[in-house]
DNA sequence: AAGCTAACGCACACATCTTGGCTTTAGGTG
DNA sequence: CACCTAAAGCCAAGATGTGTGCGTTAGCTT
């Protein structure tokens, strides 16, 4: 019940203020919760944040897998799409982004794990890291600064990118 | 030498910290002057760090134009490495992305601008967008979430993407 | 040197965030 | 039902950040 409000209070502010502005209290206050609870269960807001934004995109959800590697890298790229255009994710990415480069356990460490998983499979001619930079970074790099071309964009090429490679 | 001393106070602090955890105090403390004389000339510790920050990348520094397209998109793609190589600009980078998707003049627009102007020259095969995607994308992402692996990154893979384009 | 102006420092008021002690409530256990 | 524990609420003090009025200084002009 209280865990539940103060999930829904931090999903809205985030979506709305952005992640690095949400504050305790503000948190507490919408939640109609005590902030102390808050204080005492996560210590300050970025703590709160990253753990409330774990639960956004299931690991354990399964990766498309039809024996058509092209194609199943191509749906998850559109998952991941998907995924970012409900404002409130696209918000803790950007929020996950000013605090990455030091901590490894940023947002997107499961993304590159599943990147790895494609390029493990067999026919596949590229390393994870190849489908960080052809596939992933495009469209992470649209999210968080050119968000309002999400809609329009097709992760064929994208994929594509990682098949007519010339080494 | 009140500016100075707070632009220099600034960016170790934004290297330090964090673009988002730098408050006007704390410049205010390092660089020796009072905080009051820094909220009158900037107001909030955003706007000051995006002032400051201007001036990182010269915009009219030229880019390279030596007639062959493929070197000079390889030596832009090489600064940029350059450049987020140093620690306070790779922090201001996240700063930016935290703040980014809202207000178009993000801190990577001129970045853009210069994709276009490449994207025009007479045999590029692309437009600005690809760039974006293929050279651009990659690079923003190993510097905001894997800084570590800047240093090997070797653009020319990047740059070949653009010209081993099926359509 | 006198006067002007912009920048700066100082002190204070105010808002907000943070933290801890203590009490109350809810849910499970013997 | 009485007891126990964990979670949540209440309250108050303290720390930090923000904003402003006013006096002072530095640098320039005449």
């Amino acid at each position: 019940m209280v865990l539940a409000s103060i999930r829904k209070a931090v999903e809205e502010l985030v979506a709305e203020e952005g992640s690095d502005a949400v504050t305790i209290p503000m948190v507490a206050e919408r939640a109609g919760v005590n902030h102390s609870s808050i204080y005492r269960r996560w210590g300050d807001a970025r703590t709160m944040i990253n753990d409330l934004a774990t639960y956004r995109l299931d690991p354990d959800r399964g990766l498309p897998d039809t024996g058509d590697l092209r194609a199943d890298l191509t749906a998850w790229a559109q998952e991941l799409i998907s995924h970012y255009s409900v404002p409130v994710n696209a918000a803790l990415l950007r929020g996950g982004a000013a605090t990455a480069g030091e901590n490894e356990s940023d947002c997107l460490r499961n993304r590159r794990s599943e990147a790895a998983v494609f390029a493990a499979r067999p026919g596949a001619g590229f390393t994870g890291d190849d489908v960080i930079d052809r596939v992933v970074a495009p469209i992470v790099y649209r999210v968080v600064f050119l968000p309002w071309t999400l809609p329009e964009t097709d992760p064929r090429s994208y994929v594509d990118g990682l098949f007519h490679r010339s080494g």
